[in-house]
DNA sequence: CTCCAATGCGTGCAATCCGCACGCATTGGA
DNA sequence: TCCAATGCGTGCGGATTGCACGCATTGGAG
């Protein structure tokens, strides 16, 4: 009974990681806020809230994205007023992204939104089936955090080397 | 204690959707795979696996992407012998996407790796919790499948509209 | 039978996004 | 003083996406 769990998790993580629910909420979510935030900039908003004041490095690798990347969306967010580029005093190479108050307000709004929109879902829940879900749900993202599918199978860039042929 | 939920859910599942662990599992995934399957393509070719045939536009609605995006990975896709096109016998108009049988194959290739993945990932919880979180995770992707903010939220394209002003 | 609105696919096109590489500035040690 | 190391921001090429258009097919109306 135990082996369906890791078939049927993959198939319903697939569900929402490729792209339709995630789009579907992410994407209205931050329509019509304006001030350069999209849905790929508002994981940068919610990591720089998480993490306070950060460098545009450190940052892109909370969230899986290129340093440069990260200082395009910067400088977008900058002229919309919801962050700011601030030297580090300690070493001058350095450049703090930080989120400037209408930003956090924004990140507070719309994370009160989509917690909301859980909130309401997960309610009609039995208490403790939704208590269990967000429990397992923080468990599974906190292991995954640092893991990559090549570490879990190392040397494995190929995996379907062994079971199919060229196709040229 | 409820109250809790909608936010630590939405905490939890921002990161899983924000690209990071999404990223990180996915792209190592298919990487060298080749026959044009990248971490776009994936969700198609799953999604062709769920629904047998069908024509690009409605698996466009599935998975979330336009029907041209879907034309151009089937395309790649068909270049790599995965999938083939053929014309719908009811309705000349449409156009069937099917598995190759070597479609199917990496299909279930790239499937079973990452539920092996997660099957090894959930042994080591708790078989309540692990059996808890995955029906959890069923449950919320079934209700989340057809639904998007704007639904959730009728008439509220600009959630900050009431809460912060124009910039600039 | 003919005509036409509706439907659906595939491509041109412009916009967007991403990673790599480069130039520039700063740091800290030789 | 000099130089390797570090980090940011931009140029550039590649890739992807949605919209719009052209083309083909369908099914019903006249």
């Amino acid at each position: 009974m135990n082996d369906e769990l890791g078939r049927r998790c993959e198939a319903a993580l697939g569900e929402l990681l490729q792209r339709r629910i995630r789009v579907n909420l992410y994407e209205d979510l931050v329509a019509g806020v304006g001030r350069g935030v999209d849905i790929t900039s508002y994981p940068i908003l919610s990591g720089l809230a998480r993490l306070g004041p950060v460098t545009a490095g450190t940052l892109g690798a909370e969230v899986g994205l290129d340093r440069s990347g990260v200082s395009r969306h910067a400088t977008r967010l900058e002229d919309g007023g919801l962050i700011t580029r601030r030297p580090d005093p300690a070493d001058a190479r350095n450049t703090l992204l930080i989120l400037t108050d209408e930003g956090e307000s924004t990140v507070a709004v719309l994370r009160d939104r989509l917690a909301g929109i859980f909130e309401q879902q997960l309610r009609s829940w039995p208490s403790h089936q939704a208590e269990q879900f967000v429990a397992g749900l923080e468990r599974f993202v906190r292991e995954n955090h640092d893991r990559s599918f090549a570490d879990i199978v190392p040397g494995t860039n190929n995996p379907l080397a062994t079971t199919d042929q060229e196709a040229d």
